[in-house]
DNA sequence: AGCCAGGCTACCG
DNA sequence: CGGTAGCATGGC
């Protein structure tokens, strides 16, 4: 049977501990000062829909420039930013994301955002919102994303009766709530090895051969 | 040479 | 509500 914490030790066995947040690949149970903070919700939005490489590139760009803070980031101008983070893609809608962002993080004073306010902010929805959440605030909240959903719905897994890809961000994010402890460093490297486990095998276009999965998959059945 | 990548907004019916 | 075009670079 494939129950989901199972699944865990699966992956957690095969590809052992990924280690994110990768902030210069020394993540350890969330940031420990504010610029590291910063930094892993500038990544988190620099990050949607784009490969960690280029987003690491973007960041490289901003570090050089002097850029990668807060007060450098309500400073600089929206084209100047743009140049510098072209590497991640979409650069004029992310730049604004970026400006929009750190307005957000000045009016929080060092307090914890909710996760209502996160969504209120331009240009940051729930998968962001909750990225920011577990590995900026080291929060127990499970990020989903495009990964998660595809790996539960060849599984079977979410909904009996509902293929997870038509099942919501919040249901998905519900059934991993309802299965496993509340625990942050949990939701930090479960997330970070479905992810693995999608690169390595489940692709867009599956590649079953040898997947540590393949007993508990529904899809080879 | 396509396809794909750690999504979100705006707008449509 | 759900569905989708548009945004854009770089790696494989």
């Amino acid at each position: 049977m494939a129950d989901i914490q199972k699944i865990y030790k699966i992956l957690l066995n095969k590809y052992s501990r990924q280690g994110w947040w990768p902030i210069a690949g020394k993540y350890s149970g969330g940031p420990r000062t504010e610029a590291e903070r910063f930094e892993v919700c500038i990544g988190a939005i620099l990050a949607q829909n784009t490969s960690w490489k280029n987003v690491e590139k973007a960041l490289e760009n901003l570090r050089r420039a002097k850029a990668l803070s807060r007060k450098a980031l309500e400073k600089i101008s929206v084209a100047k930013l743009a140049r510098l983070i072209k590497p991640a893609g979409y650069y004029n809608q992310k730049a604004k994301k970026l400006k929009e962002f750190a307005r957000f993080y000045q009016e929080l004073r060092g307090k914890e955002p909710e996760r209502e306010k996160l969504l209120n902010v331009w240009g940051v929805g729930p998968e962001t919102a909750d990225s920011i959440l577990l590995y900026a605030y080291n929060k127990p909240i499970f990020v989903v994303d495009a990964y998660t959903r595809r790996i539960l719905s060849r599984l079977g897994l979410c909904k009996e009766a509902k293929e997870a890809e038509k099942c919501s961000y919040a249901e998905i994010q519900k059934f991993f709530h309802a299965k496993l402890p509340r625990n942050a460093k949990l939701f930090n490297e479960f997330h970070a090895l479905l992810v693995e486990h999608a690169k390595r095998h489940c692709k867009k276009k599956a590649d079953c051969g040898c997947c540590c999965l393949a007993k508990s998959c529904k899809n080879l059945k």
